[in-house]
DNA sequence: TCATAAAAGGATATTTTTGTCTTTTTTTAA
DNA sequence: TTAAAAAAAGACAAAAATATCCTTTTATGA
């Protein structure tokens, strides 16, 4: 459904707004560890976020990422489309050069309600409702995300 | 959302069972200018689909693919499993290592209606409905496909 | 000032996906 | 029986996605 990258940055984003919910700046190998990311990868989905201006970074000593009540209420729809690109939520199923319903494919009809349903879903997330959802109901960034208690 | 090969399987099987409906058996070459697919590539698409059963192929001189009837009442879904994989309709949005309303990711109750309408709506839709959709109501299968007509 | 911690950036490596080419096998029909 | 046409199979190539490593820049605080 969507690439490894894009899945990366939306837990990594998730993480980092729970993050800032609780008024903590959080550097990239925690960010890594709380969601199971390569710790790499994640730095690069992360630069990626601030280049967009979808997180803050700070460099050095003390620095690490951060969302603002403003950066938390940007939608998951906005993370995807950077991953996937603009058009993913407009391209035919079917791989056809474009969708439409004058030129539809045979399964145009079948799945652009559902698609289009999913982009006003993830249009209408936002990173902090995705976060509160972590906070509130307990839901999963990673497998277990039990593990992060011990120490 | 699907990979090549997949779209490339769905449009390759749809235009076989639309010239298996018109009681015509037909060579890769055709299949993969009819609906715009690298001829080698289609080739091991087609392979793959006449493995798995879902189409059947002739060697030889008048060779070619076509689709009998209970062929045709197979669902897209199978087509999409069999190349991204079983798992595909029940994997987690987020990445997560399993899916399930036990451990949800934060998006798992916003999405998992709407990938479950999808799943349906494939298992609902036989590949000889698709290729009637073509001949009935003029669906494409690749972008002018009004250039076949040109002789 | 200097050691340390952190992100940024760049280069590289690995794996997967996509795409191509060549040879072999099978069938048909001249 | 032989030439031609077609799928099957295998090897190879190119591109993209994923992942890692190393260096540079920036900030902090001792
Ligand atoms: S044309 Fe294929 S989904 Fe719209
Ligand atoms: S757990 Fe993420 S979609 Fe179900």
């Amino acid at each position: 459904m969507f690439s490894k990258a894009c899945e990366y940055a939306m837990r990594a984003a998730v993480y980092i707004a729970k993050c800032s919910m609780e008024g903590k700046r959080v550097a990239v190998k925690e960010v890594a560890e709380a969601t199971d990311i390569p710790e790499a990868f994640a730095s690069k989905v992360l630069q990626r976020l601030a280049r967009a201006g979808l997180v803050d970074s700070l460099r050095g000593k003390k620095g690490g990422f951060s969302m603002s009540a403003s950066q938390q209420k940007r939608s998951l729809y906005e993370i995807v489309t950077l991953f996937e690109g603009e058009a993913y939520f407009n391209s035919c199923v079917l791989g056809l050069p474009v969708c439409s319903s004058q030129n539809p494919c045979p399964l145009h009809y079948q799945v652009v309600g559902l698609r289009d349903a999913l982009k006003k879903s993830l249009q209408q997330t936002t990173i902090r409702k995705a976060a509160t959802e972590v906070v509130d109901a307990g839901a999963r960034l990673r497998f277990s995300s039990e593990d992060d208690e011990s120490h």
